[in-house]
DNA sequence: CCTGGAGTTGTCCTA
DNA sequence: TTAGGACAACTCCAG
């Protein structure tokens, strides 16, 4: 009799560079599980656009399964229990998560399998190193990127070559209990999805094809590209990766690879380096420190004088704070799920630096909006914009949104798409439209206030608030 | 323990 | 028009 091995699919949705699906399948049949589980995840449950991405690449993982993946929802642990009383498999196989809650429950299911005599292999899937890996010398983590990835990339192993997907994979139908996916319910009751359907080709296809682009068309200049939302110079690999459709490992070394055919020149290989060298410094922020999406990584920033106005947090998620450059980002996101990252950063320090309000609105608002809202991305990016993470970016770096939009949107390209009220103003006030007189407001069919809201708060003063509050913070640092 | 260089992404004013 | 300096003081990290 063949053996039987449970593989449990979790964020690698994937049949390439799967070393925990490549190890099961080695050794004998597979019953590839997936398990819809919100209980572990506390009060960060998955956002409507992340529900609506993981339907789509269930769906295709599915498909590439013969439909042999097996579905399930509800408590981790209690499926898994399930499944090993009424089969019997030799051992359980996954890929590892490292979020704070997933590395709870996982500790919890693997000391239950334990006792029950059961095996259980896990492996790492997703990361380039392990978060525990790069450490200092004396063994405490990083707080700073460039020693981090200094160090990893060049004292640390090299990203190890991808594995092929496994073959043969003979799989295993469960028919007891398993779900037909759309009882996920993941997709969203209204409508609102139609415009995120047209922007996104969603699985491991999907996420190869897009790589492949990247490096044929994107990679090149992407050192200066990628600052200007409206060229194709960022992969928008980033909830692939968030997904498991690609690993890190296939994105390093089809770079790798790709910048030799298509000579791509080295300083923009380096850039792009380094970004997949800041995702694997927030996995390590988040393990070291679980807070992370939760507290102030620096303790004086819990002084900060945060405003309360949920009018004004309205009107910047709606991107009606009557800068353009601002309200493009912000509806950038909603249309698509996705925001180019100079504009992330114009928007965040927007609402941190100019309204004055809390970080943690920010992440809440794209952790439902972003179809790659990551944990550890996610909540180490906020905190950066906000000044209380981990870098000791200067108190004075506020993005001024003019100007960011007249520099990096000059033809404002990206700007007029999001934000069509404004198509016809001319560039010179494109990004300042309650400067532009009369008669070019006319011309532009623009009525401030009517057509396109007035500026929510004045530029200067907020900025002079903003110094202060941050003057206000007491000296001595203590960090979580 | 001490030392010194460095720290993702800016803005504004002045000459 | 453009380039350079001020904007604070601190922590981090390797040697």
């Amino acid at each position: 009799m063949t053996q039987k091995n449970l593989f449990w699919f979790r964020q690698d949705l994937r049949l390439s560079d799967n070393p925990a699906l490549y190890e099961a399948a080695q050794s004998g049949e597979v019953m590839a599980v997936y398990i819809f589980d919100e209980d572990h995840r506390a009060d960060f449950r998955m956002g409507s656009a992340s529900r609506w991405w993981l339907h789509h690449s269930l769906s295709a993982l599915n498909r590439k399964l013969g439909g042999k993946l097996n579905i399930y929802r509800g408590k981790s642990q209690e499926v898994i229990l399930r499944l090993i009383s009424e089969y019997s498999f030799q051992a359980i196989y996954w890929n590892r998560c490292y979020d704070p809650f997933r590395i709870k429950a996982d500790s919890e299911i693997k000391s239950f399998l334990k006792k029950r005599g059961i095996e259980c292999k896990s492996f790492n899937g997703s990361l380039l190193w392990e978060p525990w890996e790069v450490m200092k010398e004396d063994g405490t983590p990083y707080k700073v990127f460039t020693a981090f990835y200094q160090k990893a990339s060049l004292q640390g192993k090299y990203p190890g070559r991808p594995l092929p997907a496994p073959n043969p994979l003979t799989l295993v139908k469960e028919t007891l209990n398993a779900l037909p996916l759309t009882e996920l319910g993941l997709l969203p009751k209204i409508k609102w999805h139609a415009s995120l359907e047209r922007q996104w080709v969603v699985g491991e296809e999907g996420a190869q094809d897009r790589l492949a682009c990247f490096l044929e068309s994107g990679l090149t200049n992407y050192k200066e590209g990628r600052d200007f939302p409206y060229r194709q110079n960022v992969s928008r690999l980033s909830p692939c990766l968030h997904f498991g459709e690609i690993s890190p490992r296939q994105v390093w070394h089809g770079v790798d690879a790709g910048s030799t055919s298509f000579h791509i020149p080295e300083q923009d290989k380096e850039y792009f380096f380094r970004e997949l060298g800041w995702r694997e410094f927030s996995y390590h922020l988040l393990y070291h420190f679980p807070d992370f999406p939760y507290q102030n990584f620096q303790k004086k920033f819990d002084r900060f004088p945060w405003q309360v106005d949920e009018t004004l947090l309205k009107k910047w998620q709606q991107g009606q704070t009557g800068y353009p450059i601002v309200d493009a980002g912000m509806r950038e996101l909603w249309q698509t799920g996705y925001m180019h990252n100079r504009v992330r950063m114009i928007v965040g320090s927007f609402l941190v630096k100019n309204l004055l309000l809390d970080w943690r609105h920010g992440e809440r608002w794209f952790w439902d909006c972003l179809v790659d809202a990551d944990l550890a991305n996610n909540s180490v990016s906020w905190q950066w914009v906000a000044g209380s993470g981990v870098d000791a970016a200067p108190y004075f770096r506020i993005f001024n949104p003019v100007t960011q939009g007249e520099k990096f949107d000059p033809d404002g390209i990206y700007t007029r798409r999001f934000v069509p009220e404004l198509k016809n103003m001319p560039n010179t006030c494109l990004f300042k439209p309650w400067e532009a007189p009369e008669y070019i407001l006319k011309a532009a069919g623009v009525i401030l206030g009517q057509t396109y809201p007035k500026p929510v708060v004045e530029l200067g003063t907020s900025r002079k608030k903003a110094l202060e509050a941050f003057a206000s913070l007491p000296k001595e640092l203590q960090f979580a």
